[in-house]
DNA sequence: GCGCATAGAATTGTGCACAACTGAATTGCG
DNA sequence: CGCAATTCAGTTGTGCACAATTCTATGCGC
């Protein structure tokens, strides 16, 4: 039914905002953000990144990177260098602060884990599954309302709408 | 496990801002945003609220509310108005555009309802008491890690507002 | 009445998100 | 080669979130 549709998205936002906040507390002594976090957990899991692939990762696009990226290097967490064969592309490497906080920083999945009250790692296997599948789900479904509205008259258009992106 | 369960945390950030985006794509002929959509929501089901019995519908304090409230009230979405018997509290009325709103957005549940691929209302009714347990446990722990102050290595020492830095 | 504590909303300041745009570098094609 | 199309990161502008603070009104004790 479409109201109750309706609250697994407000149930999400609720849920989100929460995680994201335990992990302020946690995270606070460092003075480091969510989103901060998750660029150094990707960087020490995966190595030197460049800002679109870091993007993928998180899916987050250059208008929140940027300028996230930009704080990380003055505190010495992350480095960014123009890769030389092409001057376009912005490699993003651990930094020394970085590196230093992978061993301090340990703990913080353990205590999330703890908070997060889901008993069994099948629940919150189970609970991913769910989530990466509505995920997926809402942002096609998010991309075909994009190409229908505008109200287009239908006819015309033989330019096909779509900017062809290939993922 | 718990990398499994910060996998939980980002699949809900992944998944919270995948939604708001359906929102966004639904709402942008009429220049809501997800959070006002909400707001409205509420003052057509619950009626007139104060801005702290929206605040705990929503979880959101006066410091989103207040500018959101403003510029819904400048769009004619709502109307506030100080109580006369206590000029504390501020009463948040469905305002004229509010009111017509109602019918055109109408549609709005059903289409996301078709976005979110949860086939039976049962799994949706499911997901939606896994992540108020989910939030509600979050909040708890993180509550009980501000009133410890955790930092298991003994640092600790907020001075929040000076990032980095802490040695 | 007076003073102080408290409640409720608004303000300030920081940091995401994200759409839209800019600008530089590179690629591809004639 | 020459140049238009494309790619990639960064910038601009708007709107949440949220901590911390401020401001006003009310309540309470004396």
């Amino acid at each position: 039914m479409a109201v109750t549709d309706e609250m697994v998205c407000f149930s999400l936002y609720a849920a989100s905002r929460a995680t994201t906040q335990a992990y302020r507390a946690l995270l606070e002594p460092w003075g480091l953000t969510y989103p901060q976090y998750l660029v150094l957990v990707t960087l020490w899991r995966e190595g030197e990144q460049t800002v679109s692939s870091l993007g993928e990762h998180l899916q987050l696009d250059s208008g929140t990177l940027s300028p996230l990226l930009r704080r990380m290097e003055v505190s010495g967490l992350v480095r960014r260098e123009r890769r030389a064969t092409d001057e376009r592309i912005v490699n993003v490497v651990i930094g020394s602060r970085g590196t230093e906080l992978r061993a301090e920083l340990e703990h913080i999945p353990a205590q999330i884990a703890a908070g997060t009250g889901l008993g069994t790692t099948e629940a919150a296997a189970s609970l991913i599954r769910t989530l990466q599948q509505l995920t997926a789900t809402m942002q096609a479904a998010t991309e075909a309302a994009a190409g229908a509205t505008g109200a287009p008259t239908g006819a015309a258009a033989g330019t096909a709408g779509a900017p062809t992106r290939d993922r």
